[in-house]
DNA sequence: AATTTTAGCAACCGCACGTAT
DNA sequence: CATACGTGCGGTTGCTAAAAT
């Protein structure tokens, strides 16, 4: 028996959002929040499907989106994280607040990707081989770059390091547990990260917790963790 | 200036997963 | 336990603007 859809196609707008829509559904879901979204639609009087709307409100209209250019460190860090946990862009996300799944793989597919292939056949101080060396510690999740540098991505360090990695990740929790460290007290600064120094906080963070940038940039004494987390990183460190 | 090609991005589609019944 | 449903995710498509010819 197939699913059915998820929505009543018939008579329903497709394409881009008017501004009219938008202001409809963000006017709604800031009165009522958003609730089912497959029923949405209908109560906000917009004629989209809920996903639709879903997605809307996820890659532009909330409040705490950051739109514009991704930084140098922003990059970094999904060159990074993609080696570690392929094109698992919802988790990739999540170690960048402010940023979509959907942003961070279309600036993968546009730009990183090209980069890195770039990089390898000609590396520069930008992209050493070095660099290139860290996010080969990856796993089998990794599946669409581009054939030659993914085949490096996964061939060198294995299963079991990254694995180990995810377990990490998926422990650390990302910017919700970030917060929860105390780095951010309130939850206007959880909610709606726009400063560059809580960005760079983060980072930095993210850069300790992870390993990454192979400590450049790293300061434990501004990064204050909670103990139980950098015992985790610990214990990640004297495993492999 | 006109046309073609390329790049960037928003949005759609189908599937998988979790949960309620 | 089986099924239906809602949601989220990742892959892909298609439109638009910019760049190249």
């Amino acid at each position: 028996m197939g699913r059915a859809p998820c929505c009543e196609k018939a008579n329903l707008n497709k394409g881009s959002w008017t501004p009219k829509e938008d202001e409809r559904l963000v006017a709604y879901i800031n009165k009522y929040g958003h609730g089912n979204w497959r029923s949405l639609p209908k109560r906000a009087g917009l004629l989209r499907c809920g996903k639709s709307c879903r997605l809307r409100w996820i890659n532009y209209l909330r409040p705490d989106i950051i739109r514009g250019n991704f930084t140098q460190q922003e990059e970094d860090t999904i060159i990074k994280l993609h080696g570690l946990l392929g094109n698992k862009w919802a988790k990739i996300a999540s170690y960048l607040p402010g940023r979509t799944d959907n942003e961070i793989k279309n600036v993968w597919n546009t730009h990183l990707k090209k980069r890195l292939v770039a990089a390898q056949k000609t590396p520069t101080a930008a992209e050493t081989p070095r660099d290139l060396e860290s996010t080969r510690t990856t796993s089998s999740h990794a599946t669409s770059v581009s054939d030659d540098v993914e085949s490096k991505c996964s061939a060198d360090h294995g299963e079991v390091l990254s694995g180990k990695m995810i377990e990490i990740l998926d422990g650390v929790d990302s910017w919700d547990s970030f917060a929860r460290t105390g780095q951010v007290v309130d939850e206007i600064s959880t909610k709606a990260i726009v400063g560059d120094e809580e960005s760079r906080r983060w980072l930095a963070y993210l850069e300790a917790e992870l390993g990454l940038f192979d400590g450049v940039g790293v300061d434990e004494d501004e990064v204050e963790m909670a103990e139980d987390q950098w015992d985790a990183v610990r214990m990640y460190f004297s495993m492999v």
